[in-house]
DNA sequence: TCAGGTTCTATGTATAGACTTATTTTTTGA
DNA sequence: TCAAAAAATAAGTCTATACATAGAACCTGA
């Protein structure tokens, strides 16, 4: 009944989430609790049951619901806190910014592969990759200092490219792109070489992004970025894509 | 054909999803073409449209496709680095390193909330909040430390309980579920209090973690994780759910 | 030439029905 | 009593079909 007065065109499985969404908050359905099955709710939201399936699949893709066959979806009991996090290329969040951007390179060289390194790409110690060490500049300022390995083995092409006028980044992400990734932040105190390369002071709090980044072929590459003083990297909205409920607030 | 021999039972889509990343790693799709539409990839495939459709909308929410009706389906030219963070409990964090978790309050009060935590929430400044900070313990070596506010308002139950003894995390986790989050990261210097509680030196870089949660009820809590020196946030996989291709390495 | 409308097309979404599969529950039998 | 086998159930997936809708592409005619 009231077949369709809602305006825009409300895809109703995301209405469904909602719908379950706002139950969760409001404790109608307390964590931990049995909720009505696929068919049930089919039933009462007048839908068909795949599309109360794709809503459920949603919230518990988000954490909010645990779904096992048979057993049927309870509210989880401990929400996990899932965000996307994306990490956007250094030069359009610059640009987005409303700076200048450039981009040195600091270093570059073909060195055999550290320890620690290696561990990390699983790829045997003294293996010859392509050191790399390189500045973001927004309006001049330093915004961001990358130390890069990368296996050329793992991106065909790479030789060629002239790093020195070339982003390393843009090119690997334009030229090879990877089926996994592995990223972790961490904070670390500026070394002198760091502080005078962002332009701080010796010992400051940075905050360290590492991404390693895999294809069939191998590691492709691994880098430490270390941001400016201050730096923020932020996720919001909890909940993948969908349309808030319309009093959100 | 063949009706089904592939064994353990693979999802269509899946198969499809992993099948159009090959194509794009391996290059025989690049970076901004147009991909074959739903239709022929469903004949190409030999399954419904719809199969088809959940693969690469799958593709889509992980940035590697760029997908517009009426226009088709492109390789996204930067494929957006998307990954699902999530951020655990502090106690299960602890258990599951086989450490003994423990828990102690350092101060709670109630009090006139600052501009800048107002400013956050969103909420007129000077509102009485809680204000709390507590030490987590692994081992009863220093975990991390956080300093919370939060909202009576929106946590309705909050009156009764006594956070002295009780996990402030755990039971807004329990209790108080948000529909929306937002979530930063920092680094900073440790301050005196800081180190003191982390039992590391003044000065130290820590990592930092801003979580600010609402429900329909207005701002819940707000809350800032100091690590101990040395932690690490990861997060592993590009790829939410899905199999990886049989020969993943 | 170009603003305005029209047509067309690829994706977006929903549907009913069927079948699969993991798990729980129940039943059976030693 | 307890373990193994059988039944039941809820989610997981796919199919075929239908219609909606954004937005290119193509037409007008002034």
């Amino acid at each position: 009944m009231t077949d369709r007065q809602a305006g825009p065109t409300s895809p109703k499985a995301q209405n469904i989430a909602n719908e379950v969404r706002r139950r969760i908050v409001e404790r109608e359905w307390r964590q931990g609790d049995r909720i009505p099955d696929e068919a049930d709710l089919a039933i009462e939201f007048e839908v068909a049951r795949a599309t109360v399936n794709k809503a459920l699949q949603l919230l518990a893709d988000e954490g909010l619901l645990d779904r096992r066959r048979r057993a049927g979806t309870r509210v989880a009991v401990d929400p996990i806190r899932k965000t996307i996090l994306s990490i956007p290329i250094v030069r359009e969040q610059v640009e987005q910014a409303g700076m200048t951007y450039s981009y040195r390179v600091v270093a570059q060289r073909r060195s055999p592969v550290p320890a620690e390194i290696a561990a990390r790409l699983g790829l045997p110690e003294g293996e010859p990759l392509i050191h790399m060490r390189a500045v973001h500049y927004g309006d001049g300022r330093p915004f961001q200092l990358e130390d890069r390995w990368i296996n050329p083995r793992a991106a065909p092409g790479l030789e060629e490219v002239d790093f020195w006028q070339l982003n390393a980044n843009e090119w690997l992400v334009r030229n090879a792109p990877y089926l996994r990734a592995e990223l972790a932040f961490s904070a670390a105190n500026a070394d002198r070489r760091e502080a005078r390369l962002l332009q701080t002071r010796q010992g400051q709090a940075l905050l360290i992004l590492h991404r390693t980044t895999w294809n069939d072929l191998g590691p492709i590459t691994t880098v430490r970025v270390s941001y400016q003083p201050g730096h923020l990297i932020s996720t919001e909205g909890g909940y993948d894509r969908g349309n808030w409920p319309s009093g959100e607030a």
